[in-house]
DNA sequence: ATATTATATCTACAAGTGTAGAGATTGGTA
DNA sequence: TACCAATCTCTACACTTGTAGATATAATAT
């Protein structure tokens, strides 16, 4: 399943709060810029019809929605394809750029380097 | 500077290679995957008409082209979009899954760990 | 019971994208 | 010199995407 730009902002909402109407995630989105109701019912329009949501219920005319795909399903595929696209697949130009250039706290880089002793410890033991 | 998925296909053989004839393009590409060689002609049309590649001589009825913006120059921004549009902004997700899921040599993970220490030490030294 | 308002539905459109065909042109070859 | 093949140029078209307006409809307030 594939997601536009637009469409993967709407689906956010989703993966953060269960059951949202369409009025709600506008007024979400308009927060942040000027975004006429349509536009964003629209979206939700195609993420229905393409299965990434689903109606949950609903309230007088208002329709309930809540998110009928995980985050993690839709984001590994998305990480394969820009590697792809962007790294001809190598995935570690990518992380070298995001360990050297991307903003890292102190929790973070002692977890990621928990991360990589462990991945040397499995390479080890084949 | 924004790049379709084409476009950005077709760049990475001016990255590599300088200098290149659009039947040479498509060439490379048309051995991957059945395509016009007009549409590679398109493609490198418009990547000349937004400044991203220049013609580099010519060879009979032949124009060379060659890439007229960096690498590099064109990766940044589309990393920085790409974390935006799927992990919110956050970074550091995106590098727990690289560390974790994507494959790795142990010079690899030994080139990262060095990265992650000089990290650490600069934050130290602030 | 009626008017107002919120919501939904439907239609539309311009821009960008992937794709290719038709026709023009020219360098090289018979 | 006349033709052929390669290359370029131009045009086109369907699909996706971001965007919004017009209209229908139902819920609510008066």
């Amino acid at each position: 399943m594939e997601f536009s730009d637009f469409e993967l902002e709407v689906m956010h909402y989703f993966w953060e709060c269960e059951r949202l109407s369409a009025p709600q995630v506008h007024q979400a989105i308009d927060q942040k810029r000027d975004i006429s109701y349509s536009a964003v019912k629209t979206i939700i329009d195609r993420l229905e019809k393409k299965g990434a949501v689903n109606r949950a219920g609903q309230e007088g005319r208002t329709i309930y929605y809540s998110a009928a795909v995980e985050r993690g399903r839709v984001r590994l595929p998305m990480i394969r394809q820009f590697i792809n696209k962007v790294f001809l697949g190598k995935s570690q130009s990518l992380a070298v750029h995001l360990l050297e250039e991307e903003e890292l706290s102190l929790d973070d880089i002692q977890y990621l380097e928990k991360i990589l002793k462990q991945r040397k410890k499995a390479l080890k033991d084949d």
